[in-house]
DNA sequence: TCAAAAGTGTTATAGGTACACCCATGT
DNA sequence: ACATGGGTGTACCTATAACACTTTTGA
């Protein structure tokens, strides 16, 4: 059988033909991991957080950030620590997309990947190479290079789920700063949902939204009307999420 | 620590404060496993499999359907494997909607578990325990017991995510007969997404979408005007997944 | 002829789309 | 004065909601 030969779990005495006598403890011979899809956004730009593997399997590949899961680790810790290790990021919450289960996956044995994602603002990273990874790089969703496992169906499903959260639940605070134009805030939708808005449609649907307060400032230094400015209220929005609000977009 | 008494770990000479020296033995002394929330659909109701467990822990609680994933077993197979086993169902895909790795949820060791949904009808159940079961029924979703593990966090978010999923992806057609009244679809959606809808513009929103065609016969023995039947034509939906379509009720 | 559910039509309102146009600023 | 982006208004069109009404069957 194929998966027989990418799987080594020789060190018990699993046949695989008689499985309903496999004893407990060959159940307790695989991991899990968490790999981590962490988007950046900068200046209409959406980029992904790649590492290059700096051990086997896949050495020199791209591939997700990533690691096992500690033995006394929740999963949520898991995918915040490999955040936290690429980066000076804390506080930013990941959010779980899927798990992905192949026998095969993972050439070494056998491991269960949870995928989770994360929005941050690219300048906020200090792509410093951890003791698994070579370097780490910001590469452009429109530009990704070969992955290592299978990577790029992670990533491919994590772009998919990105644009659903963002629609319903304010990741984006981490991208825009603290207070925004209304064309910067436009922009990062456009961008990330890859679609176009009508301006002045747009700012209607936003007028509409009380979490969005403009605020009695205005820019300055614009070689152009200055914008007003604006910023977020997570106390109104939470009223907005339990009525089930999200972007009609 | 807390967490340490309720796992068993003492196989491995695992020390919690050296996190850094876990030898790569430790990582694949934890287990995973899927738990299957069934729902059932039948008259206006809605319901979900549960069983009741045989042995410990939670010896004679009620609890969601699930299983160890088997070492040579993807993910999917083994949620398929579990809903065989506990009826006479095939070919119903079930749908991932979240892993679940809390520390302490198992009592008897790090287990993650991956929770999938389906939809059943509920009459095509043959409910027989298997071994690790007592007993296994169907509960109105309205009337749950107090349930093992983590499985009432499990349920509830799964019946979030079985609103979701209803309204893009056909998988009430296992619920429904080959041929349906406009009635019967309508009232399926209530009953899931629990609300109301109109009668005369629900049937408009239907009009406008082709994958549900009329047929040349109706209803017979009834004892009001008889109602035309519908199919569903998976040809036509496929047309219309790929440009995103949803149910906009 | 009545009950029951099928099926259609009407209207008022809300909301979306596609524009055009004016405004404030720095150079 | 003009380029640049900020900001507003309007007119058209479509979708939605609430409702009343007609139709077809079995008893």
């Amino acid at each position: 059988m194929a998966l027989r030969n990418s799987l080594d779990l020789s060190k018990t005495s699993v046949e695989k033909d008689d499985i309903y006598s496999i004893p407990i403890d060959a159940f307790f011979k695989s991991a899990f991991s968490v790999d981590c899809v962490i988007f950046g956004y900068h200046e209409k730009e959406l980029k992904v957080l790649l590492i290059q593997r700096g051990t086997d399997p896949f050495e020199d590949f791209w591939a997700l950030p990533g690691d096992l899961v500690y033995p006394y680790e929740d999963l949520d810790a898991a995918a915040a620590r490999v955040l936290n290790d690429l980066t000076t990021l804390h506080e930013i919450p990941m959010r779980q997309v899927h798990a992905f289960g192949k026998v095969d996956r993972h050439p070494l044995g056998r491991v269960i990947t949870v995928a989770y994602l994360a929005l941050v603002e690219v300048q906020d990273i200090a792509p410093l190479a951890s003791n698994w990874a070579k370097d780490a790089k910001w590469h452009s969703i429109k530009r990704i290079p070969k992955l290592a496992f299978d990577h790029k169906q992670i990533l491919q499903d994590c772009h998919k789920a990105l644009k659903e959260i963002i629609v319903s639940e304010p990741i984006w605070t981490t991208v825009l700063p603290k207070k925004f134009t209304l064309t910067q805030f436009q922009e990062m939708f456009e961008t990330i949902l890859q679609r176009e808005f009508d301006k002045g449609n747009f700012r209607k649907k936003i007028n509409g939204v009380k979490f969005l307060k403009q605020l009695d400032e205005a820019q300055t230094n614009v070689r152009h009307r200055p914008s007003a400015l604006f910023k977020f209220d997570p106390k109104i929005f939470k009223a907005y999420k339990e009525k089930g609000f999200v972007f009609e977009f």
